[in-house]
DNA sequence: TAGTGTGAAGTTGTTCACAGCA
DNA sequence: TGCTGTGAACAACTTCACACTA
């Protein structure tokens, strides 16, 4: 099985909630067209990519969608639970606490860190916020693989050094910045870089027309 | 000036913030090769991506900071104030409203708003939170050119709708969901599946070694 | 020497056209 | 007919090699 491409693996998890929804509402099978539909994409990028979940039991009617979910979920590495711990109890650490979905997908929040001494110990979001001293420790017990940066830009680099020393094998980053670690991968979202890219995108919607 | 790609143009808005800071810490020129150290870019990837800035008066010994600044906000349409609408109070709109980082880059939030009985009129990050029903208003009144979406994947096709009704001419979404805006721009920041990618690559950087 | 600018080559990802199956 | 699977054509993006300038 050779490697997954990004752009694939990241539409994988597209189609996996977009069939995850489909069999809540009772669908038992679905169709590369019903999928690029509800996706915006094309029919045929939906086959090339589902082909990475194995061979398929090759049919001529669509997709079983449970047998599809399963798939997706083992080839993404989703049929495990994931711990995390999460660095940073200001706002977009208490959005993320109180975010429900991550709970739902396998992902579980098993530590909350400040650096601030004024938030320690006080519960945010009904969680313990803890000293970063502990992180190591806590990485160790619950076998913690992601570590998740909710820190501002100053301290996310350092952040991100303490996140990977305490052993994680991946980091999921919220500060605008990029951090640096060394070989643990690491998955960047950027509220500021998606607002300016849309006002990019407006701003050309805006303008032309006439090209070539 | 023809039409600049989708990734160089996200790469852009990362040029813009590390000149940005660059400037702020007393640096009047940068290098193609600092810019892509400190973002993890080839040089001449950032060399080619700068080249969209308009004929740049040559030089040897790198850009002018400040020059190259103000080109990379006109080029991106940030060289304005860019008024927005956040219909969503929850968590996430909440985290927004607290993020201050919009402020300085020229984006201004000029309403909140949800559609729960129990949270119109009150306050939300000191901000006070409307009725749906002043959604159209509101964008008139202030030219918001944006609409941000925080409100539950049930509802957001339907806040997207309301939105171009309302006259926004770009969507930043963060719902997890597709959003079909007709012809106005929608940019997604889509939490779960960047975790999932993570996860994802995480389980690949776990495995292999040999290939080919 | 330290740097930009850029055509050409290379790589990666997407779309097309069509074979084959139920 | 409705659908998957897939090689082959195509398009998009990145990297290389090198000309050129201060």
């Amino acid at each position: 099985m050779a490697k997954i491409p990004r752009p694939s693996a990241r539409r994988l998890s597209l189609y996996l909630r977009e069939v995850q929804l489909r069999l809540a509402e009772g669908s038992r099978r679905v169709s590369s067209r019903q999928l690029g539909e509800a996706l915006g994409l094309a029919d045929t990028q939906v086959r090339k990519d589902l082909r990475w979940c194995g061979p398929f039991g090759g049919s001529g009617v669509g997709y079983d969608a449970a047998v599809l979910r399963d798939r997706l979920r083992s080839v993404m590495g989703l049929n495990r639970t994931w711990n995390a711990v999460l660095v940073g109890a200001g706002n977009i650490g208490r959005a993320l606490l109180g975010y429900g979905r991550f709970e739902g997908e396998g992902f579980r929040i098993v530590g909350l860190f400040d650096k601030s001494k004024s938030v320690v110990g006080k519960r945010v979001a009904g969680v313990v916020v803890r000293p970063l001293a502990d992180l190591a420790r806590v990485v160790k017990e619950h076998d913690a693989r992601i570590g998740i940066i909710a820190v501002p830009r100053e301290s996310a680099q350092e952040v991100g050094r303490l996140l990977v020393e305490a052993g994680v094998s991946g980091i999921l980053n919220f500060a605008p910045t990029r951090i640096d670690a060394g070989d643990v991968p690491v998955t960047s979202v950027d509220f500021t870089v998606a607002l300016e890219q849309l006002a990019f995108e407006v701003t050309m919607a805006a303008l032309p027309e006439g090209s070539q």
